[in-house]
DNA sequence: AATGAATGAGGCTTCATTCAT
DNA sequence: CATGAATGAAGCCTCATTCAT
């Protein structure tokens, strides 16, 4: 009977631990929070870390697997959306929430600077990309507006450029100053959605209706 | 006469030191390039570089700065293009040099990283950024597809969406595999932007005919 | 009723411990054996250790004292053996045992490594060189040989010669390359014994006959 | 003129360092002495040991070809010794020197059980015992007393039994009051080689004048 | 009796920075 | 102007020990 709690305490440390490694990674940086920094955030002791993870290494691999999920999640969330538009609105705005400002946008910038030189991360990283965009693709794929897209693109260029608007706002949205509001960030990327949106997919002439 | 003399060399040291840093910060980043490292790859000594920057943090907000002329040449010579996809070519590829592969494109996204956390270095990147853009919407405004954007979109608007993706085909570069060659790189870089002005200024029935 | 059951189980569970602990000791030497690595070796949890030593350094001065009724059953042993010769070959290999080879040899030159900054262990350690030292001196007084050793030794003298190589053979044999079988190994001291013997007890007359 | 400069007083910061490090190493042992004990006692601070030394295992290192030195030194002193047994006396009472008492034991001691576990050390060490064996055996073949040794026992067998009695003997040093005066472990370590010296070397017969 | 999660002090090592030469 | 030896704070990690279950 101990097992059956066991597995779930053991998961919960490690979610704890890494619940509190985003806050400190988003803040400071992977390589600039120490361990003292997510133990005191997460409330526990330094020693209780290495418990449940090898090193500092294999926390910053577990953060960038949980954010292979959370993308995971997101394409899932996306797909259920009733049109691309929306799909494309969910994706665009998952990272303005109002509990931690900025958090992950800082945190996703940080990843890629990490998979510049920490060959792992790099593969994870572009193992969670190529994921996202097939799904993207085929969401185009499927979608009505996807059948005939200005200039021939195919669903993949279309979703490609997608990828590339989205990583950049992510970008941008770092030198919001730290006052902007998530509510202002959202609109903000919600108006970039729309007209990406509709430079990709409607034509001129009934844009003109729109 | 020692100052006439004292400027310029006084200048070389800063360039000389920073050239080393680039180098340093693009392979380990900001933090885990050690000023030892940078000495070693500059060819001086630790103590020297304290008698040009009051401290690392300096050497950061030099990056930065430098970082900003770099792009205002860029511009400049964008500026200078016989055409606007020339121009925009010239911005999508800048950083596909032979000499430094993927250089480039790590240091920037680790200067946004930083940015993140540092507000002195958020500001600067901030500054590069609106500038750039200005000088991007100029160049939409008095090119002649500039004129009639689809869907009405204004020269700003359009100039936003180009560095969107410009900032995020920055971070999907970082993602290359290592023994990516600048020039695959570059014939990415150039297939994007080709599509991407296609589809920002050229509406559906000419484009029929190219 | 458990109290009758609950002793031999103390006992049984310290020298289980006791039994771990010399393989962990020989393998890492005191004080980088960790009390995790002991619990492991033995298959109970750490805590438990707790329960039958105060601390580790309770653990090192029980398997100090360990050694003390091993080296008196060794002297039990050899003081049963027909003759002087043999009951030196008793002593010499006694460390040569095949489960664990070199095992004991690096477990007390540690030991007396640790006596060196450990009165307590200096103690204990010193005890049993006296009640060894003392065995042997009788051994020899009661054996034919040790009637007129050469150059008019006392017995007392004979045992300290006796016990310096036994303790510089253990020493020695620390230096075997750890593929050296315990049968070499074994060999190289009957060896030794024979010569010391020899020397010690035997007159270069008699011995041309031999 | 810095470089000649710079030369002695890199060897004399590794020398006094090694210098502390005996100490602390001979009073605490290898792995119980800390870097800060260590820094302590040369008087200089943590960070600067590291500039002379990789790292703790590189400072164990020096410290056994430093040993490797000393009894070189030691076998050439004893070399010029005008007789066998005033050579022997040599090699046996080296380790009994007033300033650092019983440091020399414990040190040379937890260099064998380094040994044990650290293959590197283990290979030094076997080749310091190796060329001081070699050393010793030579002693005995030119000198007068080693042509006939009883029982027809070879240099290198002699050499090999004092080697073993001079190595017993440090480990018996050890288990030595600490109130010992150097002078009486000198007098013991002196008594052990006269009587080891006429066990090997002499004749009932002679010895009987003696 | 037994477990193993939890603690936190302490060890090794790095690195920004200073300063005598 | 230039060097690089020196410092010491701070980071990562281990481990003896405790305690709730």
């Amino acid at each position: 009977m101990s097992q059956t709690l066991a597995e779930p305490a053991l998961l919960d440390r490690r979610t704890q631990i890494l619940e509190a490694a985003v806050v400190c990674f988003a803040k400071h940086g992977f390589h600039q929070a120490s361990m003292h920094d997510i133990s005191t955030e997460a409330g526990i002791s330094v020693g209780l870390i290495y418990r449940y993870f090898q090193n500092k290494e294999a926390v910053i691999a577990a953060m960038a697997d949980r954010h292979k999920n959370e993308i995971s999640d997101l394409l899932e969330r996306a797909g259920q959306a009733p049109s691309l538009l929306e799909a494309l609105e969910i994706i665009f705005t998952a990272h303005c929430c109002e509990d931690s400002p900025k958090v992950l946008s800082a945190f996703v910038v940080d990843l890629y600077a990490e998979a510049s030189r920490n060959p792992a991360v790099a593969d994870l990283v572009r193992d969670v990309l190529d994921t996202a965009m097939d799904g993207v693709t085929k969401l185009i794929a499927r979608s009505p507006e996807g059948q005939n897209a200005p200039h021939g693109q195919t669903p993949r260029e279309l979703a490609e450029l997608i990828f590339a608007v989205a990583r950049g706002m992510l970008m941008l949205d770092i030198l919001q100053p730290p006052e902007t509001t998530a509510a202002e960030r959202r609109a903000r990327q919600l108006g970039v959605t729309r007209r990406l949106w509709r430079l990709l997919f409607k034509s001129e002439i009934e844009t003109s209706y729109a």
